[in-house]
RNA sequence: GGUCAGGUAGCUCAGUCGGUAGAGCAGUGGACUGAAAAUCCACGUGUCGACGGUUCGAUUCCGCCCCUGACCA
């Protein structure tokens, strides 16, 4: 078995990935979910996850995947999406990825360094030490032990001077050491396929999407999360909208300011994915006028053997 | 009607002991190797409410007017 087949659809939140990998499908495709949070189980209105019924039609992968309480990576997404390939392929259908979490695509796409796992308690001192000092003075350590990788990035940067950090001590090597040796993870053959559309239509359906998650009880997803021992805290929890409901619940905020809030960080999230997917070369764009158009290339894909 | 507090960037506000002003948020552009819906970087000229006065010079001081809020009637 040589290069398995795959299409992918991309774009920013709201563009309306999930209807058209829908009318994509037909009978050929299964979904591999390429999606940081809607991975979340009981994470279902605010993550935008496709309905059961639609998720009965046309089998979805990594969907659902593990609990609220684990933190699950981006390299846990390169192997489940590698599994999830191969069973597609195996049941005789093409694998269609589609989400807007960048690092997963690319991560799967072009390959991930080959980096050990680090312990949880390597984890938790330095969460301890970033307490303590700060991340100016932990950037300074990182500089010592990994000048490349510190170098590349802000001294307040504190999520990447932690990793930084936990690769050295878990390994004794630096970070940036590791990133000459990629191992190839997805498939060779793949067509991307983009989503777009005009920005202040895109912010439009941010607020109507927004307001459809809170008619269908976004509050009440929150409040069960929590009885289930799901909180603040948890790193799932720091997901678009959890947050921000989380902070409405502990009296931090008004209902009404917490739902602009919400519209206005997922806004920005939006043009977050358009700026990593704007750099993916080899992408083919698509805007809501054109789904004739691509209908016909992704038809002509398949058939293109 | 009276008193007091305000009217400064799209929003919330700071400031100028008189020399035409700057933060946060928003917005725009960008970065991104296992937390990525995360994390971070860059970009700040606007009749300083209106009109007069004082002054070499007023957004700043004075007068008056308009608007907003609170309190008193």
């Amino acid at each position: 078995m040589k290069r398995t087949r795959c299409v992918v659809i991309l774009g920013p939140t709201a563009v309306g990935k999930t209807g058209v990998s829908l009318d994509l499908a037909g009978g050929s495709f299964e979904i591999i979910s390429a999606d940081s949070v809607q991975v979340y189980r009981y994470l279902d209105i605010g993550s935008g996850k496709p309905e059961r019924s639609e998720r009965d039609r046309v089998r979805h992968y990594l969907i659902d995947r593990v609990e609220p309480d684990v933190s699950y990576t981006a390299g846990d997404f390169c192997r489940d999406a590698d599994a999830a390939v191969r069973e597609i392929t195996g049941r005789g259908k093409v694998p269609m990825v589609v989400g807007g979490t960048g690092l997963y695509i690319d991560s799967f796409f072009q390959g991930l360094s080959d980096i050990p796992g680090i312990p949880t308690d390597i984890r938790e001192i330095l969460r301890d030490e970033l307490r303590d000092r700060g991340v100016e003075s932990m950037h300074g350590e990182l500089m010592r032990v990994d000048p490349v990788f510190g170098g590349k990035i802000s001294p307040r940067d504190t999520q990447r001077t932690l990793r930084g950090l936990e690769v050295f001590r878990a390994t004794g090597r630096p970070l940036s050491s590791y990133f000459g040796e990629k191992r190839r993870h997805g498939p060779g053959d793949a067509l991307f396929i983009g989503l777009r559309e005009e920005r202040d239509i895109l912010r439009e359906r941010i607020d109507r999407r927004v307001e459809g998650m809170m008619a269908r009880g976004f509050v009440d997803e929150v409040r069960s999360l929590r009885r289930r021992g799901y909180g603040p805290g948890l790193k799932s929890m720091k997901s678009i909208g959890y947050a921000e409901i989380h902070r409405f619940l502990d009296g931090g905020m008004k209902l009404d300011e917490t739902v602009e809030r919400i519209k206005t960080v997922t806004k920005n999230y939006a043009k977050r994915q358009m700026t990593w997917f704007g750099k993916n070369s080899g992408v083919r764009w698509f805007g809501p006028a054109e789904s004739n158009a691509l209908r016909e290339t992704v038809r002509r894909w398949l058939d293109g053997k």
